[in-house]
RNA sequence: GCCCCCGUAGCUCAAUGGACAGAGCAGCUGCCUUCUAAGCAGUUGGUUGCGCGUUCGAAUCGCGCCGGGGGUACCA
């Protein structure tokens, strides 16, 4: 990779200046930063170094920079290094080794662009793990695009990656979930009855009722009511858990797994985590309930783990889930995606992680703002309970999958973002996910086209257009992309690359013709074809990454 | 009250402490007899909420205000 590259060749070239003693020999050299410069004629990348060591040393920064640059070794990679103001040095890469890289992309194919960061760390993702009592809204297909896609990409990157979902099959919310699936099918079979004042009242759940009321009769009126209640909470969460898969699915969302918080009751997990933390002093009997002293490391307030009338609260289960992926299941790394209203909770999970005596470096949480709905301009505000809801699936069949999750994707996590549906659907056609797929199948027409021509004996360094160049050089960016997005859990970076490298395309379109019956074009046209090819390849793969479709026509 | 996130073009948002703050949408002007016009070229639009600091350099870091969102349950 490039930056590598440059890195290793700064180093050389200070230590180089050092032997000549045009350096100190004694220096420290800090991390070494290297950027692209926003002007492209200032070259393809920067790196201030000089600029940071011009104090150390006790010159001028330019005359640091110089330096260096006259002790940088020599490398067919790069045409020019050159040291500017205020001491800047700027490298600006060799065409010919640029026009030569679209025969490694090809040799690389859909593995361009990976990078060996993770080291094929076993990592885990959780992410939306909404409560199974409704369907998905669109609030939290922002949870699945960003979990999702940060998962392709840290992959991408070399990690171990394995996706979760955790379900909330017990405890209050699934409680009056269930009384709500009791009533509304007693509803549906023409008796009074009054709705639980925590209960879901959306719509849907009423015809779930009916459905169920359909499909089995008034079997659940000759039983007791509390039996009646449980079995319809199991059909109901069975069924709800399905229409969230489905959902998720509806945008390219899929799992590894399906964890259950029920399971963590059903063998010693739970008690083997009691122990360890009451070993730890972490526990603490007061009010007829049990609380773990988050207070005694740091924490804001205490968290009961076990309620006064003898079950566990969500902080117990979370405790015994997370001992479970990294001592169980061995997770050396976790993510959990979380809304930025379950922040307050952040500080507590890494308490719970120091009490487990785990590194609470392993786990991250992953915080995304809350979306706000709006419909024509009107605050919609989402409650389940209440039944208000735009949900994933009505926006995807008004918007289209791609649409949605590119909407979704391009703003960063700790960033708010507003969702008005009407709007969406008015601008739906003008989506830049678009810009970008109609780039890869622009491509796929022409290699159509293009049909029986053999070009792998095609020679690269034939591309000295100017938007030829251009165009490889937006391609050598993903790896970097890739990186950048990794090592800061922001996966929206991808969808601005991707934009980037479908307008070097369609610029590329414009002032260069691929295909030509003019014998004395055949060289070119082969060249050009293999540059296609790469550009194919380098956009499906960053739309894949993305979670979205590359068509070969549009 | 205290804690967390945010405030950048008309709108929705980008921008590792780096060089002249960028896109998309909206607006305006042009370009289809040759590989897909869902495209291209040009253009309008900014005191980065306000103030003070930190340093070679601040949209970015610190402090104080102002504004928006979220949290502060024996819900999750």
């Amino acid at each position: 990779m490039i930056l590598r590259e440059l890195n290793r060749l700064l180093k050389e070239a200070v230590e180089t200046a050092q032997r000549a003693g045009a350096l100190p020999a004694e220096l420290e050299l800090p991390e070494i930063i290297l950027e692209r410069p926003k002007q492209a004629s200032l070259g393809d990348y920067a790196t201030p170094l000089a600029l940071q060591l011009a104090g150390k040393v006790g010159r001028r920064p330019l005359e640091v920079a110089e330096t260096i640059v006259a002790h940088f070794p020599a490398t067919p990679m790069l045409a020019r290094v050159q040291a500017a103001r205020p001491g800047f040095i700027n490298f600006t890469l060799s065409q010919e080794w640029i026009a030569r890289q679209v025969d490694t992309i090809l040799a690389a194919g859909e593995t361009f662009g990976n990078i060996d960061l993770g080291k094929g760390k076993k990592t885990q993702v959780e992410f939306v793990s909404v409560n199974p009592t409704g369907p998905l809204h669109i609030g939290s297909a922002r949870n699945a695009v960003i979990g999702d896609t940060l998962a392709n990409v840290l992959q991408a990157a070399g990690y171990n990656v394995y996706r979760e979902y955790y379900i909330n099959d017990r405890g209050t919310q699934f409680d009056n979930f269930a009384a709500t699936a009791y009533v509304r099918y007693v509803q549906a079979l023409g008796i009074d009855e009054p709705m639980p004042e925590a209960g879901y009242f959306g719509q849907y759940m009423i015809e779930l009722g009916r459905q169920l009321a359909a499909e089995y009769g008034d079997k659940f009126l000759h039983m007791p009511r509390e039996e009646a209640t449980r079995q319809l909470g199991e059909i109901a969460l069975e069924r709800t858990i399905a229409s969230i898969r489905q959902d998720l699915e509806l945008i390219g969302v899929y799992y590894d797994c399906w964890f259950s918080e029920r399971s963590l009751y059903q063998d010693d997990t739970f008690q083997k985590v009691m122990e360890i933390l009451r070993a730890a002093g972490m526990v603490e009997e007061r009010e007829g309930a049990v609380w773990f002293t988050a207070t005694k490391l740091g924490g804001d307030k205490d968290e009961v783990l076990i309620r006064s009338d003898g079950t566990p609260g969500y902080f117990a289960s979370d405790i015994a889930y997370h001992y479970n992926k990294f001592v169980v299941r061995g997770f050396e790394w976790v993510i959990d995606v979380w809304g930025a209203d379950h922040q307050g909770h952040v500080p507590r999970m890494k308490i719970m992680m120091q009490a487990l005596g785990l590194d609470p470096d392993r786990l991250t949480l992953l915080l995304y703002q809350l979306v706000t709905l709006k419909r024509g301009g009107e605050v919609v505000r989402l409650s389940k309970r209440t039944g208000d809801l735009i949900t994933l699936r009505e926006v995807v069949e008004e918007v289209g999958p791609d649409a949605v999750r590119f909407f979704l994707l391009s703003r960063a996590a700790e960033s708010q973002m507003d969702f008005d549906l009407e709007l969406a659907k008015e601008q739906s056609n003008e989506n830049p996910v678009y810009y970008v797929q109609y780039a890869h199948a622009r491509i796929a027409s022409i290699l159509r086209k293009a049909g029986g021509i053999d070009y792998r004996a095609g020679d690269t360094s034939l591309l000295q257009h100017p938007s030829e160049i251009a165009l490889i050089r937006e391609m050598l960016r993903l790896p970097e992309i890739i990186e950048l997005a990794a090592t800061r859990l922001a996966p929206h970076h991808l969808t601005y690359y991707a934009m980037d490298l479908a307008s070097a395309f369609h610029a590329f379109y414009r002032d260069c013709r691929v295909l030509s019956s003019l014998p004395e074009d055949e060289a070119i046209t082969k060249a050009r074809l293999k540059l296609v090819a790469a550009t194919k390849l380098v956009l499906a793969k960053v739309l894949r990454l993305m979670g979205m479709s590359a068509p070969e026509t549009m």
